[in-house]
DNA sequence: AATTCGGGGCA
DNA sequence: TGCCCAGAATT
């Protein structure tokens, strides 16, 4: 039987005198060597948290690492353009990300005097650090009781409490930063407790095949002993995710240079470059697509030339596949007007490689360099 | 409260 | 394939 309301809480109760000894000790056993787990510098770790949200640890390390070479003081990070530290994001992800760090850096720069803020106000304030973040880099930066809800969190939570809650629904939410932070009022030293729970959501009480036997606090577990962990969490069902079909041109001009364009500030891949294109419309044949979104983003006449390659993508909210088209401008280059873009290049395989371009548009390029 | 933001790891 | 990941911002 699921935890009703009523005896939800007095569980806590029971649970929090043993959970976090059991807990902290299970981590300095078993912790993982973690790049940012070896530095204090706020700086760093404020950048790890940033690369972590929705990533998982695997992939964000070789992020970490070359970020914080080429940027290594919070300082480098201010002074650098956007389209580097884009270039250096290539393929992370959730772009805005980036553009926020970037932005945030400049603000810590100019008013809290290059130092990352150690209040939750101050560091709330800057782009991109929402309540997680920011008790993530106070606690682990700055040695600070705060309490942290993350994924791994919500899923530790949801089994530890036998609680049938939908842990992606905002009144869940609510709920287990008040768990948590009782659980962590408990806490000896709040730094490896935090560290240690999401560090037990990584590797033990992962969403499938979990590990409760290994588990330091499995005789602590209401779902374990009703053996409902794999039941747990429950989630609110996802819509389902269209599939796009884009039609993409691949220009070349007399020089032999490529036309590309820079995405929009805001949206879907955010200032990354691209080649042009757009979204088919019902009854509409690829090419008439291509003629189409170019007429309209480019105001240019084109002939569409034969199919280049196609790609299939799948982003979090949509599918795409991209059409890509050989095609050739024939109105006059001095008509050409951006409606859909914040600028627009010729360029060389070589000057593209050196620019931040969305991962399914890399098959595009390694195209061109096989041609 | 629901939606929009990428891409990879993993069964 | 489908689910999930050290979430935040917008609507």
């Amino acid at each position: 039987m699921p935890a009703t309301k009523e005896d939800l809480l007095p569980a806590l109760e029971r649970l929090k005198a043993a959970f976090a000894n059991a807990l902290e000790a299970w981590y300095l056993q078993q912790a993982r060597d973690l790049p940012w787990r070896r530095t204090q510098d706020a700086y760093a770790i404020w950048v790890s948290e940033i690369m972590l949200q929705q990533t998982q640890v695997v992939t964000v390390i070789p992020y970490y690492e070359r970020f914080l070479t080429r940027f290594p003081t919070v300082e480098d990070l201010a002074k650098a353009s956007l389209e580097e530290a884009l270039k250096l994001w290539e393929g992370l992800g959730y772009y805005s990300r980036a553009k926020n760090l970037h932005q945030a850096a400049q603000v810590v720069v100019r008013d809290f005097g290059g130092v990352v803020p150690d209040t939750l106000e101050d560091i709330l304030s800057l782009n991109g650090v929402g309540r997680y973040t920011a008790g993530a880099i106070l606690s682990f930066a700055y040695g600070k009781r705060i309490p942290l809800l993350d994924g791994n969190v919500k899923r530790i939570l949801a089994r530890l409490l036998n609680d049938d809650a939908p842990i992606n629904q905002p009144a869940t939410e609510k709920k287990h930063w008040a768990w948590i932070s009782e659980l962590l009022d408990t806490s000896e030293n709040p730094y490896v407790f935090n560290q240690a729970i999401m560090e037990l959501g990584a590797t033990l009480c992962t969403p499938k095949l979990t590990k409760c036997l290994l588990c330091p606090v499995h005789e602590l577990c209401q779902a374990f002993k009703a053996g409902r962990v794999e039941a747990l969490p429950v989630k609110t069902p996802a819509k389902a995710v269209p599939h796009k079909h884009i039609g993409v041109a691949l220009i070349q001009n007399a020089d032999g240079l490529y036309f590309i364009q820079k995405r929009p500030e805001t949206g879907l891949l955010a200032s990354l470059w691209e080649f042009p294109g757009g979204k088919q419309e019902a009854d509409e044949s690829l090419e008439a697509t291509v003629v189409r979104e170019l007429k309209e983003e480019l105001n240019v006449d084109v002939n569409v030339g034969r199919h280049a390659l196609s790609i299939d993508h799948v982003y979090t909210h949509l599918k795409v596949t991209l059409h890509v088209y050989h095609t050739e401008i024939v109105s006059p280059l001095d008509a050409l007007e951006l409606k859909a873009a914040q600028a627009f290049k010729w360029a060389s395989l070589e000057e593209m490689r050196a620019l931040p371009f969305p991962k399914a548009n890399h098959a595009i390029l390694r195209y061109i360099e096989i041609q």
